[in-house]
DNA sequence: TGCGAATTCATACGAACGGGTGACACCGCG
DNA sequence: CGCGGTGTCACCCGTTCGTATGAATTCGCA
């Protein structure tokens, strides 16, 4: 209950609710057609009642311990253990670059994209004009194939060329 | 459209259960009652089964909820987690989003930017107009301090909102 | 049940962005 | 020396983005 994003979601609650109706469709049915062939002669009542208790009883049982959710609490604890993973210092491969024939131009004002500046604060930032960090950008863009600055900076981040 | 990610209030969740509880209470009666205008001379037991197997199948529930004795077990699990490359296996913290006031939404919409996707594609993406998707972004905008898109992304990241 | 926050949508306008083209200069290399 | 790659700059045009404003609806909570 405290739980807000239990796993039980709505979906399994529905898949409950219609295994249930199902079930017992399924069962009343094969019953029916069970008595008809095998026990209409006598007192087939009390055998059908009876099977019927059990059945139903036992199918009862598991719901009630299967639909509230398993009574366990999974705590998982995570422990973190940090190797040294990438340099701290972001290194410049000229390696990467290169793969991607991307220049050393183009790569400093991707790493200025990523900082959130606009062309102008770029272009202020490397004394150049505007239109050459368009121009820049826009052959940037053709390199790594995207379409929007916030996209090449998602390219760039996950092929390593820039932290 | 309720994808998995809205939190689908408790209040949804009753909605629907007593929704499918309801039509099969419907369904089952109504069989009943077909059953007994045609057959209740003949078939009356068969009334009986059904009555029997609800009867005990609410007392199969009841008993699987409370005769069976549940005891809560609190399974720890301890994992380590290798961190290689990428900093942390990123968990939305909610801490971190009240903390700038940021709504699930908004950072919803902060992370799609970051994947270099525009307005219109995370309008596509959510189910919401482009129009709802700049309203959005504009008050990210306020709540970070950011200007551009590409800014906002730049302080979520750096603020730890967004891996 | 009422209220504030959150979400949704719309319109309009200016700013920023991206594509396309053309141009000029520099440098290294064959 | 020509040639390709790079860097620089300019213009135009269409698209996208961001802001402002207003409004309706739903949600969560007291």
């Amino acid at each position: 209950m405290p739980l807000p994003d239990a796993p039980t979601s709505r979906w399994t609650l529905l898949r409950h609710a219609l295994l249930y109706g199902g079930l017992g469709g399924v069962l009343i049915v094969s019953l029916q057609l069970i008595e008809y062939r095998y026990l209409v002669v006598t007192h087939s009542f009390e055998i059908y009642g009876g099977l019927i208790a059990i059945i139903f009883a036992s199918l009862g049982i598991w719901l009630g311990l299967t639909l509230t959710g398993r009574p366990e609490r999974i705590v998982v604890q995570e422990i973190e253990v940090r190797v040294p993973a990438e340099p701290v210092v972001f290194s410049p491969d000229p390696a990467r670059r290169d793969a991607m024939g991307v220049t050393k131009r183009e790569l400093e004002i991707l790493g200025l994209m990523a900082d959130g500046l606009s062309n102008k604060e770029i272009a202020d930032r490397i004394f150049v004009s505007e239109n050459t960090v368009k121009t820049h950008s826009s052959r940037l863009f053709d390199k790594l194939g995207a379409r929007r600055r916030t996209q090449a900076i998602h390219v760039g981040k996950a092929s390593g060329l820039i932290p």
